[in-house]
DNA sequence: TTAAATATATACCGATCGGTTTACCTTGTC
DNA sequence: GACAAGGTAAACCGATCGGTATATATTTAA
């Protein structure tokens, strides 16, 4: 048994190559050929392509909620400033070389079916994200929580798309900005 | 020649059915099926699959900002009222039966190459949207025009993401009660 | 009326798609 | 040393991809 095992060699490759050129247009030959790994071991582990894409997607969310968390609660230590420094983690993301927008916004634009898995898990992820930012909310004694975090939930989604469609470089810093506004008045 | 010109014909069936089902995942011969044409005729109009996707971007950026002025300016007569009225036009386009979010944010997800014609086409439909703004925002006297145009091209892409991507029926609305926030705060 | 233009349907092209099969090779275990 | 498990490379499958060619029908204009 190799120290990583071939499925998550396959996954934590898959993932990047999805990322970075799509779902459809990413086929499983590439896949393969990215890792290394023959088609018969990838089939072995993975029953189908969608069942692959699904499995990138949880690894997704898994690294990128678990990420956000952490590089949130380093950057600062009161709930209150733990909501802001939500969007300096975005803001180093949007900076990163290998920065391709949110991967569940990309997949929900390749898989038109609301009920498809892989949109189900798009929305919930979208839910897990701005939940983690309910949770700071309450903890900072926010009159409403539950609409605090839904107001950054829009801001934040509206940075990624702004700093990725449009190229605003801008978008992070001025998303954040605005946060402070609805921040601010939740915590009066 | 006909009443509808072929290629106009063929862009109109064209931009539902990518709209509806993605860019990579709709073959040519779907198109020419929807379209009642044949391969033929939509090669002697276009010159590749590429080409007809930046026409039907092309399209789609006419008809969207046509429609989101027109319904502005017919649902408010006044600058500050007509960018709030921007929220009540979106709300209403969510609502529709045939939303499949913002084709410009699709297309985007499929096409990585921020070189790509499309990809050009797609910043600069974002670009001209919020320019609208910022002339609503400059004809109500706004303290920063561009600022505010810029603050509500945020909300807006962000209550498309979470409409779209998390299915949350309240986002259009919420981003309206946020924008008025910041268009209060320009126009002080 | 006739010739050119443009449409059609259909067969075809090589490449690639997701997925299967075959045959061989490398392991660790008993 | 034998054996099963799981790996590899590569051929192969039918379907579909974007795009072309051919041969025929319909339309248009001189």
């Amino acid at each position: 048994m190799p120290a990583v095992s071939k499925r998550e060699l396959i996954i934590t490759e898959a993932l990047k190559v999805f990322y970075k050129n799509g779902f459809n247009a990413t086929g499983v030959d590439r896949v393969i050929k990215e890792c290394g790994v023959s088609k018969k071991t990838l089939y072995n582990h993975f029953r189908s392509k969608d069942e692959l894409v699904l499995a990138t997607l949880r690894k997704r969310d898994e690294l990128f909620r678990h990420h956000l968390v952490r590089e949130t609660e380093r950057l600062a230590s009161e709930p209150k400033a733990r909501l802001l420094a939500i969007f300096d983690v975005l803001n180093d993301w949007f900076k990163s070389d290998n920065f391709s927008g949110c991967m569940f916004i990309n997949a929900s634009a390749e898989y038109p079916d609301k009920t498809d898995p892989c949109r189900v898990l798009c929305a919930e992820h979208k839910r897990l994200v701005w939940h983690y930012f309910k949770d700071l909310a309450e903890q900072a004694g926010a009159s409403d929580a539950l609409e605090l975090a839904k107001q950054l939930s829009i801001l934040v989604e509206g940075a990624i798309v702004c700093t990725y469609v449009e190229g605003d470089e801008g978008a992070g810093a001025r998303a954040k900005r605005m946060g402070n506004v609805f921040i601010e008045q939740a915590l009066i």
